[in-house]
RNA sequence: GGGGAUAUAGCUCAGUGGUAGAGCGUUCGGUUCGCAUCCGAAAGGCCGGGGGUUCGAAUCCCCCUAUCUCCA
């Protein structure tokens, strides 16, 4: 016995071989067990039979159970034996046999030649050091000598589901996996210490359910004792197999194998390429890398047989997580392409015989895996690109702070330094800003430098640098006075004034401060965090990207900004339920007889009736309660019996009338099941006094529409998984008169043909008048039988199940408590309304069936009549028809642009001809009506060829265009006119000023407006004064 | 349920208030025995939608829609 396969189907056989019921593996989503959210033990399945809710199948069962535990997810790949996913064998008992032959089972499993044939020597036993009988057993029955069996603490050997409820001692056996011949572990201590090191492996606990423990943790001894036992078979595959670690057995070996064929090939490829790549050698890795992708994608392929699909909450959060961490691992090893379905068809190959669920959801296991990781490479180079330019960034920023301190320490401040400075500036500026004001580093350096260059930003402009090459003397002039000046091949002759100098000295500080910063080599935690909540680059990834170029990521800022952000989620979440719980509260009612089901009419008796605070619900689509209730003043009828469906499972109150002796109470929601909300249209609250008899007639018409709805929603989540597959699940939904939303997880927006099919086969299911009807059944029956339910909702022991259709060959059967149509043909049409995304993996329809369905088609049909009408063609030549009009209308557009353009320019050419002189600048000033802004800018650019062609420079070219409320100018220079210091920007500016307006622009291209158009004239003067002047 | 980010040419994206850009792709012309050849040219845009601030908005502010992402 060596193969995995032969172990799982020997112990199965041994155990059957002993009275066991062998029963088949559990899905991984607990069938009826909201405590966890998967399975995540072999016993977890029987949890009922140990609880006594259920009576098991025999009473002993054996098992080889898939499991999926993440509690040790940061374990894997760092020990020789933890996994996320593992087949745990187990043999249990129910009430029948207990400790003794529990261990003479196992005993004879793990040591007959016949069976796994362990070497005795090897083994050793652990037990509760309160256990009295365990360890005699293992002496007596086993021969296991005194001094291989270790009595250790609660910690290790006390099993408890819980603080309170069943627990009992275990006894545990280990092997050696050095397989030392001489036995080195002398005492208890010794032997914790291998456990712990991994030469001591957990193969197989052996669990006593014996007592029950309370509150206060007595422990009571359980009338019925049970045991519970399990036993991994990768780790029992590693010891037959003579391995190290549960990696190497043959569960694992083909996968690891093609992991490291997979880095290998990369590495070839880029020892030859200089792209500069980040990769990390598996050898530098404190873990293996290859165990863990080995381990996650066997976890992710069970996941997604099972269908589970990846999303951002629970278990579909888990799987998403043990995807990406298998990408992300091999990115970090070099790996750049998709490639995760290869090794997942290894896995269904290997165990689609034992676990046909691989096989038989292969395409569908294959195409999630493909879409996630796909996403997951989009997200990492993303983030990988902005940690790169963050860190690059700093490289050159310290590297230009540098230049410019040797620079100064050379020749002092001088031209030299203040080219330096601008060089640093010049690089650095725009990201310099962006890196403090994004919050991605800390220390208050950075804020500083900031400030700094924004000061020799401002000084810098406002003071040129005159350079005269013939001396080499360099000025500095600011306000017209000079601020310093020196020769240039002369270090230290250059002198600052006072004011100069205090403000240079103020930059070399800041950029010391940035310099000192930029020593740490740290990335923030700011900036750690931002990468990974906005962009989803997981923290390792930054801090390992990070250390590869010598950064360390702070990682504490890193954690208390991931703490926060916990707070604020928790803040809200804590609000909305407090609030939930004070309006249960004032509701509570006792238990209420619900009649709904087969009548629409009652006789009650009243409980009681008190004022109504609370807010009625304005939804969407059905306002027409809160509507109704407006302005009113509103109560709550409480009756011992109602035929009203209180607001449940996405289905609305309903509404209608309580009417008794001298009073009549409108109902325009139920909340709760016998809860009426609503007001009184005759009499009032004294006329309903607890005791009092009503009749409660619920709204027909109403209840009517909202079953179309709803039976209707039953049947549409049937189409769906028809055209889009089995991972279709409901994910919330509300269900309105006549009208539908309905959101369930799919990965990518319908298309129009998916679309339409859902709504055939939906029209087609409706129409073939199938009867609906419903039955009790235990939820676990419904579960295992395959009902439709909710993920996650919480159900009760005893579940309604809504069918559709004859029995045995249902077309649909969901748990629900709603209320339903009894023929599907009820429902008259179906249609979709509007298909849209909620978030990633959830997608939301909205249908209408009924008269809604009528009323949306009439409406499409009214659009359809008038579009043929206006455009004088057949229904489907509608669209040409406007792709056509399209079309010509644009080249209509073109067409109009160039001739107005060139109308416009007309009246421009003859000044382009015989511009005016403002000294010796050739003017062209005009005013052009009619035109826009795009025009002008045409205009204006032709006028300058024509200037620049004839030679007239330099030039100045403006138009001026007005309307009722504003005059606006756009001035262009001819470039080499900026050089003269008269800069069209400033020139436009001054003018706006007279106008009353403001403007600005490029040296050479400037515009601007103002609001009083007769200064038009002055503003024309000043340009040609400024011209004038040069 | 709460937060963050993104939306610009067919695709990938740049563009921090002043004439909308690059690379790839497409079409055309030339070049090459040939290759993911090279050279040149052109077409292609209500800068996601709506509102506001401003003389002027792809850019700033608000609302909406879509996509990505984190927390619960």
């Amino acid at each position: 016995m060596r193969e995995s396969s032969e172990i799982r189907q020997g112990f199965l056989d041994f155990f059957e071989g002993r009275e066991h019921h062998v029963v088949p593996s559990s899905p991984l989503v607990p069938l009826a067990d909201p405590s966890i959210l998967l399975i995540n033990a072999g016993m977890a399945p029987m949890k009922r039979y140990f609880e006594g809710k259920e009576q098991p199948p025999a009473p002993r069962v054996a098992s080889c159970q898939k499991c999926v535990r993440t509690v040790d997810l940061d374990r894997v790949g760092f020990t020789n034996r933890h996994n996320t996913f593992f087949e745990m064998l187990g043999n249990f008992s129910f009430g029948d046999y207990f400790k003794a032959e529990a261990i003479e089972l196992a005993w004879e499993f793990l040591t007959d030649k016949k069976w796994a044939g362990l070497d005795p020597k090897y083994l050793y036993v652990s037990t509760h050091e309160n256990d009295p009988n365990a360890p005699g057993l293992w002496e007596k029955l086993a021969g296991v000598p005194r001094d291989r069996i270790f009595g250790l603490s609660d910690e290790h050997n006390l099993w408890a589901a819980a603080d309170v409820g069943p627990c009992g001692y275990d006894t545990e056996i280990f092997f050696d996996m050095e397989r030392a011949e001489s036995n080195p572990c002398k005492s208890r201590e010794d032997f914790e210490r291998m456990e712990k090191a991994g030469r001591m492996l957990e193969v197989w606990n052996l669990v006593f359910m014996e007592f029950n423990r309370d509150a206060a943790g007595k422990m009571t001894p359980l009338p019925k004792k049970n045991i519970d036992t399990g036993m991994g078979l990768e780790r029992l595959a590693a010891v037959l197999q003579g391995k190290a670690n549960v990696f190497e057995c043959d569960l694992f070996d083909y996968l690891v194998g093609y992991f490291k064929e997979l880095a290998a090939g990369t590495s070839a490829a880029l020892s030859t390429s200089t792209s500069g790549d980040e990769r990390v050698a598996p050898d530098k890795l404190a873990y293996e890398p290859f165990w863990l992708c080995a381990d996650h994608i066997r976890t992710a392929a069970f996941m997604l047989a099972d269908n589970i699909t990846p999303s951002n909450l629970d278990r579909g959060y888990v799987l998403r997580r043990v995807i990406r961490r298998v990408v992300k691992t091999t990115y970090l090893l070099g790996v750049r392409k998709p490639y995760l379905t290869e090794p997942a068809k290894l896995i269904i190959d290997k165990m689609g015989d034992a676990y046909p669920e691989l096989a038989s959801r292969k395409d569908n296991i294959l195409t999630w895996l493909a879409r996630e990781e796909e996403g997951f490479l989009g997200v990492l180079e993303k983030g990988i690109e902005k940690l790169g330019y963050d860190v690059n960034l700093k490289k050159t920023i310290e590297e230009r702070i540098n230049n410019y301190f040797a620079v100064l320490k050379q020749n002092g401040r001088s031209t030299y330094a203040l080219d330096a400075l601008n060089s640093l500036e010049t690089g650095v500026w725009d990201h310099l800003h962006l890196i403090v004001t994004g919050g991605w580093v800390h220390g208050e350096a950075w804020k500083e430098a900031l400030k700094a260059i924004d000061e020799m930003e401002t000084v810098r402009s406002e003071c040129p640098v005159t350079d005269t090459p013939q001396d080499k003397h360099v000025q500095v002039i600011l306000n017209g006075q000079q601020m310093g000046g020196g020769f240039l091949d002369q270090p230290g002759t250059f002198q600052l004034s006072p004011e100069w100098e205090e403000r240079w000295s103020y930059v070399d500080s800041a950029l010391r401060a940035v310099a000192v910063e930029l020593q740490r080599r740290a990335v923030s935690g700011a900036f750690a965090f931002y990468l990974h909540d906005t962009l989803g680059l997981p923290f390792e990834v930054t801090q390992e990207l990070a250390r590869l170029r010598g950064f360390e990521v702070d990682e504490d800022e890193f954690k208390a900004e991931m703490e926060q952000q916990r707070n604020r989620a928790r803040e809200r979440k804590e609000f909305t339920s407090e609030f939930q719980v004070e309006e249960e509260g004032a509701m509570a009612n006792g238990d209420v007889e619900f009649v709904g089901y087969d009548t629409l009419t009652a006789r009650a008796t009243v409980r009681g009736v008190k004022p109504f605070t609370g807010k009625l619900d304005a939804k969407e689509k059905d306002a027409a309660g809160a509507e109704e209730a407006k302005g009113k003043e509103l109560f709550a009828l409480y009756t011992d019996k109602t035929p009203f469906y209180a607001e449940t499972g996405g289905q609305p109150g309903d509404m209608g009338y309580a009417v008794g002796k001298d009073v009549r109470f409108r109902v325009v929601d139920s909340k709760n099941m016998g809860e009426h909300l609503g007001f009184f249209e005759e009499g009032g609250a004294e006329n309903l006094a607890e005791g009092a008899t009503v009749e409660l007639k619920v709204d027909e018409t109403r209840r009517t529409a909202i079953a179309r709805a709803h039976t209707t929603a039953h049947v549409m989540l049937a189409a769906l998984k028809r055209v889009l597959g089995e991972h279709v699940n409901q994910a919330g939904s509300q269900i309105y008169p006549d009208r539908i939303r309905f959101d369930f997880s799919h990965y990518e927006a319908m298309t129009d043909e998916q679309m339409r099919e859902v709504e055939r086969i939906t029209n087609e299911i409706l129409l073939a008048d199938h009867a609906v009807w419903t039955q009790q059944m235990p939820l676990v029956d419904a579960k295992r039988e395959g009902v439709t339910a909710v993920f996650d909702e919480k159900y009760g022991e005893t579940v309604r199940v809504v069918n559709m259709g004859e029995e045995g060959a249902q077309v649909s059967r969901e748990l629900c408590g709603g209320t339903h149509l009894s023929h599907s043909s009820q429902a008259g049409s179906f249609v979709i309304v509007k298909e849209e995304s909620v978030q990633s993996g959830i997608r939301r329809l909205e249908a209408a069936v009924g008269m809604e369905a009528q009323k949306f088609l009439a409406d499409f049909r009214k659009v359809g009549e008038d579009l043929m009408r206006e455009f004088h063609v057949p229904l489907n030549e509608v669209e040409e028809a406007i792709e056509k009009t399209r079309r010509e209308l644009k080249e209509t557009h073109q067409e109009l642009a160039v001739l107005k353009r060139g109308a416009l320019y007309d009246t421009v050419a003859p000044k382009v001809a015989e511009p005016e002189m403002a000294g010796k600048v050739s003017l062209v000033a005009v005013e052009l009506e009619g035109a826009g802004k795009d025009d002008v800018k045409n205009v204006i650019d032709r006028a300058a060829r024509e200037l620049a062609k004839a030679g007239k420079k330099p030039f100045a070219v403006l138009i001026v265009r007005k309307d009722e409320k504003s005059v606006s100018l756009t001035l262009r220079f001819s470039p080499e006119l900026p050089e003269s210091g008269v800069k069209a920007g400033a020139v436009v500016r001054d003018m706006a000023k007279i106008l009353g307006g403001g403007g600005g622009g490029a040296d050479a291209f400037a515009e601007a407006g103002g609001r009083d158009a007769s200064k038009l004239p002055d503003a024309i003067e000043l340009l040609r004064e400024k011209l004038g002047a040069i």
